[in-house]
DNA sequence: CCTCAGTAGTGCC
DNA sequence: GGCACTACTGAGG
């Protein structure tokens, strides 16, 4: 699903603009993610990182689908087994969506969110949505200021790399259908129900 | 129910 | 630059 061209700009490339001071250059030698894979309520939850942050957070069913998933959706990077820190933070994200109420969607480290600029302003805001809430495509159009940008926010949402800590899961139509997930209807809809009832 | 147009970001020529 | 995609939405059959 992820496309797996040259020039997609969610792309280690990007790296040179998302902060320079992080760059590997040019990537001649290439850049290394550590990724860990934990076994949650919703299957199986993949956490990377870079050296600046979480990359990457793909839910999941099969060890090797997801590393799949994300080379694909990293193609020049070197992806290497977790350490401890990276094993870490995938448990973490494994109590945030196992105990929402507990997890209040803080990771102990930063993200490294790659995308355009317009991506990165509506995963910021969709970070605002509290847990336990549902917020719409509209209104997230609406508070990044493009409110027009209804359908190219629900395209952001579906490139949002870093499920669950982005909770894209927490928008959804303006009839109150949940629209669609990326990583399966049911996961958004079981993502939902945890949070409702914590 | 269903279709349609408006609309804007992004992928892929 | 161009064209075809959408996890949308409100209006009109």
């Amino acid at each position: 699903m992820p496309r797996s061209k040259e020039q997609d700009p969610r792309r280690s490339t990007v790296v040179v603009r998302e902060s320079a001071a992080n760059r590997v250059d040019k990537q001649r030698q290439a850049e290394t993610m550590r990724f860990a894979i934990a076994p949650c309520s919703l299957g199986l939850v993949l956490l990377a990182r870079s050296d600046v942050g979480v990359t990457a957070v793909f839910l999941g069913d099969d060890h090797e689908a997801l590393r799949a998933a994300l080379h694909d959706r990293f193609p020049h990077v070197e992806l290497t087994d977790g350490d401890a820190a990276t094993e870490l933070l995938a448990s973490e994200v494994v109590r945030i969506v196992d105990s929402p109420a507990a997890g209040i969607a803080t990771l102990t480290a930063s993200l490294d969110l790659r995308g355009s600029d317009f991506q990165r302003k509506v995963w910021k805001a969709l970070r605002e949505i509290p847990a336990g809430s549902t917020s719409t495509y509209t209104d997230v159009a609406i508070r990044i200021g493009r409110p027009k940008s209804v359908r190219a926010v629900a395209q952001a949402c579906g490139a949002n790399p870093v499920s669950v800590i982005v909770p894209c899961h927490r928008v959804v139509r303006r009839d109150g259908q949940l629209a669609g997930y990326y990583w399966g209807i049911e996961r958004k809809r079981a993502l939902l129900a945890l949070e409702a009832s914590a």
